[in-house]
DNA sequence: TATGAATGAGATTTCATTCAT
DNA sequence: GATGAATGAAATCTCATTCAT
């Protein structure tokens, strides 16, 4: 994963005539932000996003043409760029180390995630609410997954498999876990982002201990314990 | 958690005079639920619903006073008894057999979860959604993970700690680890009803033996082994 | 005025099938009527009048055929029976006596108001509701004053300015005059039934008085006193 | 009460952002008011009030947020001010002349209501209406009397029965017939605004006259001639 | 006679969007 | 570029009334 992190770098790219983003445009677009994930896309009205952002409600189609250009300026900088790029960055790490360590696999794909996470959390919050509520925003998100990147995971993980670093179950059942314990932590960030309890650091060390040794193949002595018991 | 395991047990409860749920509210409720777990709750209109249930658009709030009453009707009996009877589970299993093992403790947990979430895939697709989208049903949700319970879910983490069963990491972050785990598999379910590859016996295995080895205590063997590679 | 002067003796006449008033009509009545008079006749729903009253919402319908119907018999018995039968009454006293003063005139008429209107408080709150709300109900309660007793009763303000004892006035301004002095006490009544500080024998005393001096042709020494000072 | 004596007048206090009513307001305020005068307030749906106006349905609750709104843009500058200023013309006609005569006093008065009525005969319509009617918008009206004013209302009795002016009557019972003889009038105007055969002047000579010689003392030559006939 | 579930026409209200200024 | 009044389609909801039980 590149230097790019936050969203307010990728506006540029998408607004304003000269890569620039308007004052008028930051102002609507952090009213949203803070109101879309506060009570969710459907729930805001184009009125009260003017209100707060002390603009005009034409004001708002003057700079994003619809309501749910609003919602696309918020999400496209993550889905669209962010996320491709941090699976890309991920895919690049296994192949620079084709004999890399389950635990240091993990641990790389675990802090980028964690670091991302931490930074982004409203935006996530939308977009989490946005994959769970709308079938075509749900697309868009497992859309950036290119085939190729599976590819990719799947001869990662048939690799480790290989070389006995990952256990002999299911690619797609060793995926769903990744996802989820990572996924788990977006979540809980996003839901409570004022309870950060731990560390990103420590975080990092929970997630990755849990995923290696939860994916490490059973090693004979904990199988001979558990029946000897 | 033991009997009640479908959503159509919970009715009764809450609707009719007498403990019954009437054929109209039936097919309001499955008109909804296949309308709301399809497009999301906002999308979707009472002059649809009515259409799809073969009554009168009055009919539904003759029955249901709100539009939000029958998303109530189909949230209310599994918000109200999924944690507290999974959580009823955990203490049952505690109580049963004090000197269990984390594995046999873990399996029961997830084997409930499993059943549970396979039969009730469209409802719970309706409540991930709105638990995503609206801070009231989120805190509906939340809310009824009652201290009590909480207090309940520590003291077996602790027991387990004590033991050597459990890991020695904040319970808080124990908890989230579990949650992610089954919550993955639901979110799996919920967003692919179709792609049904693998068995419950063996998703309950796979989630069971991922949890356990990944909430083990670290045996020093294995802490050498990585150490030494 | 005769003895009839509660309206509950007049629902023989209109309801049931042998001139007897159901204990289910009561009820209906009784809440309708309290409710009506609370926050008129638009506002209240029939589920609201049958759930007061401890019946099934068809239950109106099949005693009183329409919402409307209610309302005709809380009305009916006063504006086609007793309010005619009143005017009827002032028009005999007039006639036995052609010679009458005018204070005992309007002793005479004020009496039997002021008594009508203590006892039948909530029904005249319910007409006057609709007297002010509704074109129809108003062209009742004024078509039973029929032109023979307008007629009578300019004869009779006729006579009594002849005698000299009334004022010199139009008879329209004469009679506006006495309806307001009585509507008043009437409106007064009807909008604060609890604060009845005055016997309805001090209130006769008072209106009768206030309307014998201000109706009684105009003396000398009156006149010239104002023109002295 | 002096200059502000039209409606039109109070509206830009309450409407507007400088203070002044917009045309399109002024469209719909007249549409109401012209059918709430006409069928009555529950009578009126909003789709009638925007197409007599000549506007869109949502145009009405864009200025006027309810329809309840468009009632209150009438009610208010009349209910704010109407027994304000009443009262207040009562009170600066006692300033003015502490040793003034009950005559000057009520004529004064009446003169002032006597135009306002004519001048605003349709929203009192309505305002009289929904006095009868609902008891929200009565409890208005009846709450801007404040005992302040009551208070001022009952010094200015005391001080006329205490000049021999004003009958030694209970305060409470001379409001009410005050009250009576106005409103009676203003009953007639609002239901029947067509038949004004009497001039203003003339309808202020007869109120006065009326008012005050039903409220003077009864001279002993007066009583001493009605006990000798 | 009483019931109360079902009805559906119609009422109010919301809201993204347009457009003249 | 910014404004905000105006729009009207569509949504939610109310309510008197019907009718099978």
């Amino acid at each position: 994963m590149s230097e790019i992190e936050t969203i307010q770098a990728y506006y540029a790219a998408s607004l304003g005539k000269d890569g620039r983003i308007t004052r008028t445009q930051r102002q609507i677009l952090a009213a949203a932000l803070d109101l879309f994930a506060e009570k969710g896309y459907e729930e805001v009205g184009t009125r009260e996003i003017a209100e707060r952002a002390g603009v005009a409600e034409g004001t708002i189609f003057h700079n994003f043409v619809n309501k749910n250009g609003i919602l696309d300026a918020i999400m496209q900088p993550i889905v669209k760029n962010i996320l491709p790029t941090m699976l890309n960055t991920l895919d690049q790490a296994v192949l620079d180390s084709p004999n890399q360590t389950l635990e240091a696999f993990i641990v790389a794909l675990v802090r980028d995630r964690v670091k991302f996470v931490t930074r982004n959390r409203a935006s996530l919050a939308v977009i989490l609410s946005q994959f769970f509520n709308n079938a075509e925003d749900r697309a868009a998100v497992l859309g950036m997954v290119s085939p190729a990147i599976l590819t990719q995971a799947t001869e990662a993980m048939e690799r480790l498999k290989a070389t006995g670093e990952l256990v002999e179950w299911p690619n797609h059942m060793i995926l769903q876990l990744v996802f989820s314990t990572i996924g788990g932590y977006l979540v809980e960030q996003v839901l409570y982002p004022q309870a950060a309890t731990l560390s990103d650091q420590q975080v990092v060390h929970y997630l990755s201990d849990f995923l290696v040794n939860g994916l490490s193949p059973r090693r004979i002595p904990l199988q001979s314990d558990n029946t000897a018991s």
